[in-house]
DNA sequence: CGCCCACTGTTAAACATTTCACAAATAGCA
DNA sequence: TGCTATTTGTGAAATGTTTAACAGTGGGCG
């Protein structure tokens, strides 16, 4: 296995995944009924599970359970990761209180913000820590997973602590692009693009 | 311009257009300088550019006032656009007061919750209405695009009555890649997605 | 006006991803 | 065991995107 596996195939494999959840009932799957189930072709579903390995019986298709286990093995959310949250806001506030989260082993640990009306609160079980012990509390707990929801102004600053605390992979809210090393994965949800992208699909069919 | 647009090519405009906004105090941008802002290369600058349109003076660059405006007109964000909102839990209440709408030219109309202690309560001065009354709200205030903020389960429905009421833009937060007809623009925010991509970067480097 | 310089816009090449098509492999059955 | 029906895994082709290289263009200046 040369190959590089596609930037996308990884998202891909968690559509697989809950199509998988929903196929109660039966041990073996064909690519063309996860192909249905998902709405990517036959043929992208096999290549994409050979790029992280062979999973498949020729002539019955994919076991379930095992392909289920094996995809949960190769994103690693059968692991526990714990989570710093960076900013308490609207937005930090509802991602504290995201159910998805545990399912999938992620826990926040610790949560920050520089807004003194919040510091000493403690929301969902966490107290929210002023800013200025960020460095400490994440070395101290070796946290590897931060989460910035701060504006924009603050993000740059805190990416950097957070990785000069060793986190090793940032989930970004803020709306910057910010600097960070090779070695450290950056992951952009940035709501302010997302909302011209739709404003440009809509400009571009409805004249 | 028979080239189609790449569909990463959009994103990048708009990184383009921050970028422009942080160069105050002179009239031309080269798109060396543009390449330095936003970390692409130049010439990704150019080719991007001269997707939409020519946009630059040879020698000279690009005029900042004259780009901004350009990338303004064909993303579309000169324009006003009404949004419903679909769900008014801890993120849809967070997306509710979420300034950066409104600077897009984006403006919440009306919201929706089928939960009845939501139901009646006003929030950033928009009285949340029943789920029931999504399809005659949505139509008689012509509204275009939506924002489904709510959980998995009752998405695909929410979603299925939005297009029938006419919407032609979905920006979707809910877990699951509801089904649409071509003809509307469906943008997935997945966080499930993005935390196994986290995860799976995580497992990867770190063994 | 004509030359030079700086920079764009674009053609061609390189690279990456997806799709196609089929050989190889397994299960099931006689 | 040998044959058939399925379905995988994968080379090769098609498609899509990014990078590289440079021809052409406009501006500034003598």
């Amino acid at each position: 296995m040369l190959n590089k596996i596609p930037q996308a195939a990884v998202p891909r494999l968690s559509l697989y995944y809950r199509a998988l959840l929903e196929s109660r009932g039966k041990d073996y799957i064909s690519s063309e009924e996860l192909s249905k189930l998902t709405n990517f072709t036959a043929a992208q579903v096999r290549r994409d599970l050979t790029y992280f390995g062979q999973f498949g019986t020729p002539g019955k298709g994919y076991a379930i359970e095992g392909l289920k286990k094996a995809i949960v093995s190769i994103l690693g959310t059968d692991k526990n990761w714990d989570v710093a949250l960076v900013g308490v806001g609207n937005l930090g506030t509802a991602l504290l209180s995201y159910r998805g989260f545990e399912q999938q082993g992620f826990r926040v640990v610790c949560a920050f913000d520089s807004d003194l009306r919040k510091i000493g609160k403690t929301l969902e079980g966490i107290k929210v820590q002023d800013t200025t012990e960020l460095e400490a509390a994440v070395k101290a707990k070796n946290v590897q997973i931060a989460i910035v929801a701060t504006s924009a102004e603050g993000a740059q600053k805190v990416v950097d602590i957070l990785i000069g605390s060793g986190v090793k992979a940032i989930l970004n809210f803020a709306p910057i692009r910010p600097h960070v090393p090779p070695s450290v994965n950056l992951l952009n949800i940035d709501l302010s693009i997302e909302l011209e992208r739709l404003a440009y699909f809509l400009t571009k069919s409805s004249g």
